[in-house]
DNA sequence: CTTAATTGTCATACA
DNA sequence: ACTGTATGACAATTA
């Protein structure tokens, strides 16, 4: 259950440093402190975190920072706490330091902060730098806030008293101080503004710094320059026991030191995280040994009225897992996004309904931007046994398609997952599998860092991803989104005995092999619709092309009966001038002309002519008509 | 926006 | 019984 809003809405400063500092071979423990880095839409709440009511708010989140602005109210407006005369003097975590004889004697509060974090976190506050650089958050970045949700004085900032060493008292005094301390390179105190504008150091202006690096030389920056003023808050705090026994080691660095312990500042609750990533680099651990202690003064249920109820049986350390899978989500989405895609348009596919447009994102953001680490997790994985994270489009896409053939949405982690939270917006962090190991580009993050502006892409990545998954068949969507191992053109074409070995060969579940069965009888159907077409099309073709033929014939027959009947009546003209003119020149015995009135010529079957009375060749004709009737 | 053509799919019959 | 093919009918998509 995470309450998470979507990170890129809010600029992500957390992001920008965990990831610099992953580029430097860093990785960054973080306390409860981080609450102050993330910006307000990403900050997870939960009841535990938030006791205390409301009076003791006095972490004024502003959940609509107006100029980038984040992190503790009474931090970023000064004006609203009386300066505590009772304020941790600096340099306290220094000292400690010194005092343990540590061989390694860190010449900056950064430094020594470091030094002090790695060598307790095998106890139970190991502060992280994002710890510190959270103290430091109030000077970082200006920021809006609700005063009226602050109530200075009432101990209310107990999320970092009870998580860190940066306890509440220094974190509430130290803002209030008007001036602080801080050690430059040289161990020189400087005196800082905390409140004013030449130590607002905006989260922006540390990626700047950061990105300007060359990769390896952050081993050798001082992040006391980076964070001035503001880390001495956290600095002063630190009132732990430092082991040095296990990491220091002389003039260590930030990138050796974590290199010395890496265990230990990744050591999580056995508890409570059952799936924490195990990978190497850009963990972002959070110690909470006492979830009731974490933020005992704090209640923000007033800012955010729709966490409230659904948080309350969790714990912090429930809260502080998600939030790392969370952030890691975050990361991953970033990297999905410095390649391309843009986690809003990964979240828009799983709620595409049935579309041949919907990207098959799932595909995408599978093949190209996710790489499945053995330790990378499903954030439903185990929980549900959910076997595929991208069922939903699946579901989607194939109901009312196939029907009945697929289980209930209901029946998907995923799904409750969503209607739990009732949080659409973090679908998107459901599909993305947890490896967090970053392999992004200084340069990747260069430009990410210069635009971060995914709105702007958002247009062309959707560009991108629509062009890329209208090629896309629907049989092809639904194969890559069940992970089928076969392209849809071997399960059609393959042979019965072929198809039948392969599906027994390979292990696929009872819905991977219904799909397969599914897209080989769709496609062949496919196939024989298109020839049955291609096949009717082809007789009508052959008929029309036959009706011109008989048609064309008609008009020869036509013209050859017309040129015979011509003939014909030129031979019968013929005929009868001859017979007038044979009978104009026949004379009977007595010398008379024969009239072919009362005559007619006849030929006999010898050859010979007869002239004979027509009164003899009508009766003549009269018998033989008689005859043939009675025949 | 409407319409016609095209395409995919399903149901069914048959080989 | 299973598979492939053929085809009418319908719906979705495209031009």
């Amino acid at each position: 259950m995470k309450y998470l809003k979507p990170w890129w809405s809010d600029g992500g400063g957390l992001l920008h440093l965990t990831i610099l500092l992953s580029l430097a071979g860093l990785r960054l423990d973080v306390d409860l402190d981080l609450y102050l880095l993330l910006p307000p839409s990403t900050l997870l709440w939960d009841e535990p975190l938030l006791a205390g009511g409301p009076t003791s708010s006095a972490y004024a989140l502003s959940p609509f920072p107006a100029s980038g602005g984040w992190g503790r109210a009474d931090r970023l407006h000064p004006k609203g706490r009386e300066p505590d005369p009772e304020a941790e003097p600096e340099g306290r975590l220094l000292r400690e330091v010194r005092a343990l004889g540590a061989p390694f004697i860190p010449r900056t509060r950064v430094d020594a902060w470091l030094v002090h974090s790695v060598a307790a976190g095998e106890a139970d506050g190991a502060h992280g730098l994002l710890g510190a650089a959270a103290a430091s958050a109030g000077g970082v970045g200006a920021s809006v806030h609700d005063s009226s949700q602050a109530a200075p004085g009432d101990g209310g900032d107990s999320r970092a008293a009870a998580s860190s060493p940066l306890a509440a008292g220094e974190e509430e005094k130290a803002p209030a101080e008007p001036t602080a301390q801080v050690l430059d390179a040289g161990g020189r105190a400087n005196q800082r503004s905390l409140n004013g504008t030449e130590t607002a150091l905006s989260l922006e202006d540390l990626f700047q710094m950061l990105s300007s690096q060359p990769e390896n030389s952050l081993e050798g920056i001082s992040l006391g320059n980076i964070f001035p003023g503001s880390i001495s808050d956290g600095m002063n705090s630190s009132t732990h026991n430092v082991n040095f026994s296990q990491a220091i080691s002389h003039d260590v660095n930030l990138h050796e030191a974590m290199l010395l312990c890496p265990d230990n500042t990744f050591r999580r609750e056995p508890v409570a995280r059952t799936s924490q990533p195990q990978e190497p680099f850009l963990q972002l651990n959070s110690h909470t040994t006492n979830p009731e202690q974490t933020l005992p003064g704090t209640n923000l249920t007033g800012l955010l009225p729709l966490v409230g109820n659904q948080m309350r049986n969790l714990t912090s350390q429930d809260l502080l897992h998600d939030l790392d899978i969370n952030i890691f989500d975050e990361i991953n989405l970033m990297s999905l996004a410095t390649e391309g895609f843009d986690p809003m348009e990964v979240s828009q596919l799983f709620e595409e309904p049935d579309s041949d447009s919907g990207l098959s994102l799932n595909s995408s953001h599978n093949s190209t931007s996710v790489t499945k680490s053995n330790s990378s997790r499903s954030v439903c994985e185990g929980a549900t046994g959910c076997s595929s994270d991208l069922e939903p489009l699946f579901h989607r896409d194939l109901e009312g398609a196939v029907g009945g053939y697929y289980p209930e949405p209901s029946k998907l982690c995923h799904m409750d997952h969503r209607s739990d939270t009732g949080f659409h917006g973090d679908l998107a962090f459901q599909h993305i599998y947890h490896n967090h190991t970053y392999h992004l580009q200084p340069s990747a993050l260069d430009s990410t860092s210069r635009s971060f502006s995914w709105h702007g892409k958002s247009q062309k990545i959707s560009k991108y991803l629509n062009d890329t998954d209208r090629n896309l068949s629907r049989d092809e969507r639904r194969a890559k989104a069940l992970h089928i191992p076969f392209s849809v053109d071997e399960i059609v074409r393959m042979p019965v005995d072929s198809f039948n070995n392969m599906l027994s060969r390979h292990y696929l579940t009872d819905l991977q092999v219904s799909l397969i069965r599914d897209i080989r009888r769709r496609g062949k159907n496919k196939v024989a619709a298109q020839n049955c077409r291609k096949r009717k099309l082809d007789i009508i073709l052959n008929l029309e092309d036959d009706l011109c033929n008989l048609q064309a014939k008609k008009e020869i027959l036509k013209r050859e009966r017309a040129q015979y009947n011509k003939a014909i009546n030129t031979m019968r003209q013929k005929l009868h001038d001859l017979y007038h003119d044979i009978f104009s020149r026949l004379r009977d015995d007595d010398g008379r002309p024969v009239s072919p009135n009362q005559y007619v010529l006849q030929c006999s079957q010898d050859g010979s002519i007869l002239i004979v009375p027509k009164e003899l060749v009508s009766s003549g004709h009269k018998k033989e008509n008689r005859k043939g009737k009675r025949k």
